[in-house]
DNA sequence: GAGCCTTTGAAGAAT
DNA sequence: ATTCTTCAAAGGCTC
């Protein structure tokens, strides 16, 4: 029973044996200590996916230095032992797996990441994708990820596409009303005040990879943006793109057209250099359908409005 | 295995 | 101050 003072057990709770393996032993103490917990499942190929329901959420990661490979010698081990007691009745010492420090320090998005991704070793990735501290998620994301099941089981959408999926959310994510998109955001503003307390050196650009090239080009900021000129006051007449903060379709499209008649005029020495609109008006139409020029016909509203009003500068 | 597609929002870089 | 890019999630698809 008492593992420290039987002089057949060894420090772990372990019957000392006459065979001499004493490397199959774990390197620290399994069990009868603070923070660790009971190993539920008599299973010597545990499964950490199923500690899950033992663990209070929010934080229920798997450790980072728990591996199965180097511990299942260990497990092995605390299994028979498990076994023998329990032939006599319930055992007292039954065996603990450790609840390390590092657990606790993982947010919810990235305990996530570890159970989805099986039981591999962080430490063995190599810096990939998911070792690294993700982006909280963002209101929209979090509806996404609430209602993508839902939807998915609905009539007619169980055949979607993960992106069809994403557009169908996205258009209700638009009609839906402020005070339910308020539960999101309030769900959003906690899961970044959780992220900040817990990675508080964290910040956006330590997720920029820095291996993929800019495409920011600023001899695309040919005219002044839909947002910009039309103004505050009249901000239904934005596109959806200045209300989304992004590249004004404007923008995108003047940019196609400049680019186009760079390259028309650097084909076209003879002709005059000036600026003229006939140009303008066919290239949208003339490039390869884009989706600036797709988005062109559904936006035309939206720059109707803006060309009605003085329209975009060229320079 | 990496990257694309598709959505919105947030962060941060660039101007 | 404004504009623009990138990245968060999902999973099927292509290379």
């Amino acid at each position: 029973m008492d593992s420290k003072q039987s002089p057949t057990t060894n420090r772990v709770g372990f019957p000392q044996t006459s065979s001499p393996h004493p490397q199959i032993l774990p390197p620290l103490p399994l069990n009868l200590l603070p923070g660790m917990l009971p190993i539920t499942q008599y299973n010597q190929f545990y499964n950490f996916s199923r500690m899950a329901p033992m663990i209070t959420p929010p934080f229920l990661p798997v450790p980072a230095i728990f591996n199965m490979q180097t511990n299942l010698m260990a497990m092995q081990a605390m299994t028979s032992q498990l076994n023998a007691t329990s032939q006599s009745g319930f055992p007292t010492n039954i065996p603990m797996v450790p609840f390390p420090e590092a657990m606790k320090t993982m947010s919810s998005f990235q305990i996530d990441t570890i159970l989805s991704t099986g039981q591999q070793d962080p430490a063995n990735q190599n810096h990939k994708k998911e070792n690294r501290i993700k982006k909280p998620l963002n209101a929209f994301m979090l509806y996404l990820k609430d209602n993508r099941k839902t939807i998915s089981g609905e009539n007619g959408y169980s055949e979607m596409t993960s992106f069809e999926i994403n557009k169908e959310l996205g258009r209700r994510w638009r009609e839906l009303s402020n005070e339910e998109k308020q539960k999101y955001f309030e769900m959003a503003k906690i899961e970044k005040e959780q992220h900040k307390e817990k990675y508080p050196e964290w910040s956006a650009k330590d997720n920029i990879n820095p291996n993929k090239p800019k495409k920011y080009n600023p001899a695309q900021k040919v005219g002044k943006m839909c947002r910009a000129q039309l103004g505050e006051e009249n901000k239904s007449k934005w596109c959806q793109y200045c209300l989304r903060r992004q590249k004004c379709i404007v923008s995108r499209i003047l940019s196609e057209i400049s680019q186009t008649h760079n390259e028309k005029t650097a084909g076209e020495t003879s002709n005059d250099s000036t600026e003229n609109s006939s140009s303008s008006k066919t290239t949208p139409s003339d490039s390869s359908p884009n989706q600036v020029s797709i988005t062109l016909q559904s936006q035309s509203g939206s720059l109707t409005n803006s060309e009605k009003e003085g329209g975009p500068e060229i320079d």
